[in-house]
DNA sequence: CTGAAAGCGCTTACAG
DNA sequence: CTGAAAGCGCTTACAG
């Protein structure tokens, strides 16, 4: 491989003056730089990345590291994050922590170590609480991404989410306007800030339709699809005492209470309501069709990278926290029965 | 940041017999090799991994660039890949091509510019035939995903893919058993291998079964499912001459498919039969529930990177090809009308 | 068993 | 407008 000392002796001058023309840092004849331009393309020359790296502050890379790369919405948001750092000349790397925090901590030291210029990070349930205080302890610029941290109040880091209360109080208007009362909200591992805001959404919206906590019924802390399963079957047992309505918080929940559903027999939305928050793919095509509240995932993921490029441009800018608005697809698992 | 003299220092002794002692590359008297380790966690010593990339032949990082980021099946190989480079220590540098040549291309050379140790590839449709060779020139480890190359029965190079013609043999009898003829082939853009050998497969599965070319429908060449959709419909129109099974070549192409079947008010499986490869998320809990060749893709993603391990190891042994076997969910799609 | 030193391929003050 | 040279933080022959 050609070097910058070939390029330079090829065109007769100095490693400076091919490195300034290659990187447009300082004025240079426009003679000289076409000599040096023809003595690149003749050695064939490629800047050594690394070599540029190390003397540089910047790698021109970014490290993404997911909760759950299975998940079809972080997947979606890996597109975006993908889409957008090639967009601007960032290499991506990628890791996935599973849930799991240990390894949460490891990928991001892996990440910090290959001097990525910043981090985006949506976050494992139970993430531990040091992990930001260490990236910032390396003033390293950090986008968090839909699972967002809950700084009392001071938005001491740039993050970019959904509104799930908004989304929330769309859902259970209209539950309630068809007469739902007794909703079950399935709601998940509570840690995560997006299942949290989710589950405070639902309370609050419906004590503002008059109907308080006893009317609910709640599933928390279910992880898994089969936790779901579990939890669900058992109130749908009783015709009288079972929710006319249920409401997921995420694809995986909605999986194990659908299967509840049709376990016990229940049509949807015929003997029951069922809505979800991310949902399944082309949920159009299939009955029953479901009521899903779609996040703007690749979106997401591109938002996060440009928050982070404005980050790395501006070190000293206060922190920014978007909140994307979600579609809510209406169906026919909620409205009336078919 | 500490470098490797401040630990040298601090231990009394040469920045060699640091490198040694962390590289464990030669025998260091286990006295000196404590107080060098003692040096390390004192001065909170982070070995350079840029530094030391640059002076090694590797840079323990591998470069996916996958075709389409978006789908689901794409999605679950990237998650197998970063599962299995973790597990052995390699970082992940992922990119998507978006079916564009031209990105695939630069997305290549951006890798290559990094020094990956390795590419593992599921190429573009209509991928540029100089990129292998163009990679083979750098020599450098490669790995083909899904999207295998046809190296007229010379394997000059590591690949991983699903086993298409024996699926879709199976597919075929499973329909003909009962009693299909006139069988619609979705297929898709023939230049991608898979979609290049199911369509193979599908034929020689027919005439094995003493059906011939044409008693088959064939869409080829649709690339999305607005396009699966446009080209389907018509065939659907006359009910003496439609097919009585569709048969879809990948999620996208079913979804345009199975829209047309609806938008003619046809019932799955009563007026119609319908399979699909890939498919749709938790087919078994929709109606109507679809006969789905499901790809074990992530596990497709793990041996891609077994390959190229074996192949860092090993560079000059005989390329090899892994065909992983499908799995068959048949569901009522398929079966007697419900 | 260990060290002094060259060198990987760049960028960037410093000097003219 | 350009060049000579230091230096980024490592690894690795070479030497003893």
């Amino acid at each position: 491989m050609a070097t910058i000392i070939d390029v330079a002796s090829l065109a007769g001058v100095s490693t400076s003056t091919v490195s300034h023309v290659l990187n447009e840092t300082r004025h240079v004849e426009p003679e000289t730089k076409e000599r040096v331009m023809h003595a690149v393309k003749a050695t064939g020359y490629r800047r050594d990345v690394l070599a540029r790296s190390m003397r540089r502050a910047r790698t021109d890379s970014i490290g993404l590291v997911v909760s759950d790369a299975g998940e079809p919405a972080f997947a979606d948001m890996v597109h975006g994050v993908e889409e957008a750092a090639a967009q601007n000349g960032l290499s991506l790397l990628l890791a996935n922590s599973a849930e799991d925090p240990a390894r949460e901590n490891s990928a991001v030291e892996a990440l910090l170590d290959r001097r990525v210029d910043g981090l985006i990070l949506a976050r494992a349930a139970g993430s531990h609480a040091g992990l930001l205080q260490r990236i910032r302890e390396e003033q390293k610029p950090l986008v968090l991404l839909d699972r967002l941290a809950d700084l009392d109040g001071q938005d001491t880091v740039d993050q970019v989410g959904v509104n799930n209360h908004a989304a929330m109080k769309s859902l259970v208007e209209h539950l309630t306007a068809q007469g739902h009362r007794r909703i079950l909200l399935v709601s998940g591992d509570l840690r995560v800030s997006s299942l949290r805001e989710r589950y405070d959404g639902f309370l609050t919206a419906m004590q503002a339709q008059g109907l308080d906590a006893q009317d609910a019924l709640l599933c928390e802390g279910t992880a898994t699809a089969a936790a779901s399963f579990d939890r669900v079957r058992p109130l749908l047992a009783d015709p009288a005492e079972r929710p006319t309505a249920i409401l997921a918080c995420s694809t995986l929940l909605a999986a194990g209470a659908l299967r509840a559903v049709q376990r016990e027999g229940l049509r949807v939305p015929g003997d029951i309501a069922f809505a979800t928050f991310d949902g399944f793919t082309y949920s159009d095509l299939f009955q029953p069709q479901i009521t899903t509240v779609r996040q703007p995932a690749f979106q997401l993921g591109e938002s996060a990278v440009s928050l982070l490029l404005r980050r790395l441009d501006k070190p000293s800018a206060p922190p920014q926290v978007l909140r994307l608005e979600s579609r809510i697809e209406f169906r026919l698992s909620t409205g009336t029965t078919s």
